[in-house]
DNA sequence: ACGATGACAATGC
DNA sequence: TGCATTGCCATCG
């Protein structure tokens, strides 16, 4: 059976299982903003456990670099390593990304807008 | 206990 | 778009 009590430890450890799932649910080619993944993981408000997160784990399969701020651009300061690294990452994989570190989804690809796209 | 800090977010100008 | 302000959460010294 299963320990009596789970440890807080446990508990945490269960959140950031979830987070880094739903990080790793991303498609390549798509982002996400870090409140986003939040959200998704049942974690509202916890934007900043996200980057906190990302910020340790840093797995192979990971791709942490599909995830932006709230507004669109990459996180890290212009001209950081983990700046250059993320816009190298998301230029591969076919995204337009500005110098400024701006991703161009064109448009707003996010769920809203697609559920609304009358036809095409 | 308390203030500073950070891969953040929402709001307002 | 860009910048400043405020709110939030978790760590750290």
């Amino acid at each position: 059976m299963l320990p009596a009590v789970e440890r807080d430890d446990d508990c945490d450890q269960a959140r950031r299982r979830v987070i880094l799932a739903v990080v790793r649910a991303i498609p390549a080619g798509q982002v996400a903003g870090y409140g986003e993944v939040a959200r998704r993981a049942g974690l509202p408000g916890r934007a900043r456990l996200v980057a906190r997160l990302l910020a340790r784990s840093a797995q192979s399969d990971l791709p942490w670099h599909r995830v932006l701020r709230s507004d669109g651009r990459i996180a890290f300061a212009p001209g950081s390593p983990g700046f250059v690294e993320q816009l190298r990452r998301l230029r591969a994989e076919g995204l337009v990304v500005s110098d400024s570190g701006r991703v161009m989804t064109g448009g707003a690809p996010d769920l809203d807008s697609l559920l609304w796209k009358p036809a095409d």
